[in-house]
DNA sequence: CGGGTTTCTGGAAACGTTTTCCGGGCCGGC
DNA sequence: GCCGGCCCGGAAAACGTTTCCAGAAACCCG
């Protein structure tokens, strides 16, 4: 005790002993009171607390951790960063874990499995109370590595769960089929869908979804009309020249994720040609510059917020299985109606100039 | 020693104890060795190595902070994660920060002091190694108590240099230059400037890049052709709205990023017009999605990768002074043509279908 | 060949907590 | 009134490192 005496400079920080000292208790008592575990006194815990405000004393995290082997921190790994979905989403899984006292490890890692597994190193290594995983495809490696060290786990992605995995669980199907029913509604007969990565669960999901939409309305889901692609806007791009190089192009195209939408619309602008006039195009996510895009963009809206919610909530009950659970709900995904979507053209308008700049306000709007 | 052999169970994780009884030397060589701090004999060495590969020995980060009293994590702190500028920004930074032997704390707090504060303290408990500042204005309050805590740290944004804080510098001028001489020389004489919030440093420099840039050219730069607005896109919509009420609006625009100048192109369309036709827009940061606007956006260049660099380096150097620091350049921004830039429209080409298409292709081209 | 200096190594003390263990006081029951 | 159990508080043992310190060995130079 004297000990500490000796050092004659001013320490910083405050330490669990001058709590102590100045409350005229044990450490042993500080540590319980502020942790809440074991019972103490009344007027002990005052005075404690007191203590604890008048030297702001804050505990440090590292000694605890090193201790209780708690760390209080959760890794956050995503890859697709650049998909202007993912900020969001972090941010609003940020906010969430700060609120519960934790804190957010970044790893945003390139798609490739060895940069994967040294962010799981990284992750195990700093002993994360939990990871949240945000859409990469080819995870299994990741989940087997950090499950069988029992670390929790939430994917962010209607993978399909792993024995001790959870997984925040979307329904595609009904934004999806509304995106179908409302394009056959204008009338469109052929239309094409450009798939995500199908290493994706997300991805695959929603190919799933929207052949099953296709099939509910008689219609074939052709595969020439359903390219893979990969969520950018290249791989957009790309596959909407695949599909302009068929003998029937499609006159609608749904999208798996805004990205792709607009590197479709993009690459329509540059054979010249528009949408909704040349081709109605419906995106998935509702990005918000999604809404500034020109035309906006219809699409499916997929809400970031309640996915955070949903996926901190479930690793937390992982984490701490005190802590009150309500089972997360069933992520919902709505059609959002903006302006790249209309009749498939006829050729009596086609090449009417003028009618092209009136044709912009798509011909149909429910709602 | 024989207190280890007690524990019956097999433990999970190698110990630094388990290295050295490996390699028959005691844990304070291990650590030397580890480390590469004070001299070992060259078997030893070797011999500790192996025993480290073959344990798969990997150091308890929490063990080696506690004291050691360096975490090896860097604070990561941004306001504007919404802007895609940012996801790149940090791709970059927190891949660089991981080849480097650091983890990164990320806080992507809401730009209230509020939340700023609270912010700040959880990296201090944390006690990083250092913090990278992502543009937020009134910084200066963090700078101040971090500083004062004698935390490394850099902000990514021209800030006027405190005295202990680095900043990354960015030539706002020659870009901006670039973009105003272009204008000039299509034929615009009112040009106007839709500025960040002025309370951050980097829109604050932008702003008089612009006006610098005016004056070099003879232009006045009219206080209601520069409406101060917020770096979003709907800000930028707001900001354009103004500009179209005036009496005698601008013939172009520039903006202060990316995200205000498809704000811009974004209320132009709503009002029935459309660049460049009916006005030139020129934004700032060639943020990866703006070459995907319609039509592709034209717009000042400022790589985050050269950013993300500066910044870490002059970070890590202010962390170990002994790595190795060459001053970092002046970041450089310049102007990238596409296509919302044309001659200021003449009566006679307003309404004539045909040359508005091929006036898509700015004019002159500099560079 | 000896003394001093340098190089290398191991033991042990710190780092700031949590947690276990134990003892003492108090209460109730017999 | 005595004993058992229960609550509460303190001492001390972890946790896994780095770092200080001291001693031994080796080396250099006179």
């Amino acid at each position: 005790m004297q000990k500490r005496s000796k050092t004659s400079k001013p320490r910083a920080r405050m330490d669990i002993r001058d709590v102590a000292q100045r409350a005229g208790v044990s450490i042993s008592t500080v540590s319980r009171v502020t942790n809440r575990k074991g019972s103490v006194n009344r007027e002990m815990t005052d005075r404690v607390w007191r203590a604890v405000r008048e030297l702001n004393y804050q505990p440090d995290p590292q000694a605890r951790a090193l201790v209780s082997g708690r760390s209080h921190i959760i890794g956050l790994m995503v890859t697709e960063i650049t998909n202007p979905f993912f900020p969001e989403l972090i941010q609003r899984f940020e906010q969430l874990a700060v609120e519960s006292g934790y804190e957010v490890l970044l790893a945003s890692t390139p798609n490739d499995p060895a940069s994967i597994a040294m962010s799981v190193r990284r992750m195990l290594q700093r002993k994360v109370d939990g990871v949240a995983v945000m859409m990469f495809g080819r995870e299994a490696p990741v989940l087997e590595e950090l499950a069988s060290h029992s670390v929790p786990l939430v994917v962010m992605d209607g993978a399909p769960a792993f024995p001790k995995i959870d997984a925040v669980r979307v329904n595609y199907d009904e934004g999806i089929r509304q995106a179908v029913a409302h394009l056959v509604e204008l009338g469109h007969q052929t239309i094409a869908f450009v798939s995500g990565p199908l290493e994706q669960a997300s991805a695959r999901l929603r190919l799933q979804a929207f052949e099953k939409a296709m099939r509910a309305h008689h219609l074939k889901a052709q595969p020439e009309l359903m390219p893979e692609s990969d969520h950018t806007l290249e791989g957009g791009m790309a596959a909407m020249t695949q599909l302009l190089a068929l003998s029937h192009p499609p006159t609608a195209v749904v999208c798996s994720n805004d990205l792709t939408a607009i590197g479709v619309l993009h690459r329509l602008f540059e054979v010249g040609k528009q949408a909704p006039a040349d081709l109605s195009v419906i995106g998935f996510d509702d990005v918000h510059i999604a809404q500034f895009m020109l035309p906006p963009l219809t699409t499916v809206r997929m809400s970031c917020a309640q996915i955070a919610k949903a996926a901190f909530a479930t690793l937390r009950h992982r984490i701490e299985p005190a802590s009150t659970h309500h089972a997360p709900p069933l992520i919902t995904t709505k059609l959002i109606l903006r302006q790249t979507t209309g009749a498939p053209y006829a050729e009596s308008m086609r090449r009417n100039p003028t009618t092209r700049n009136s044709s912009r306000r798509p011909a149909g709007r429910p709602q």
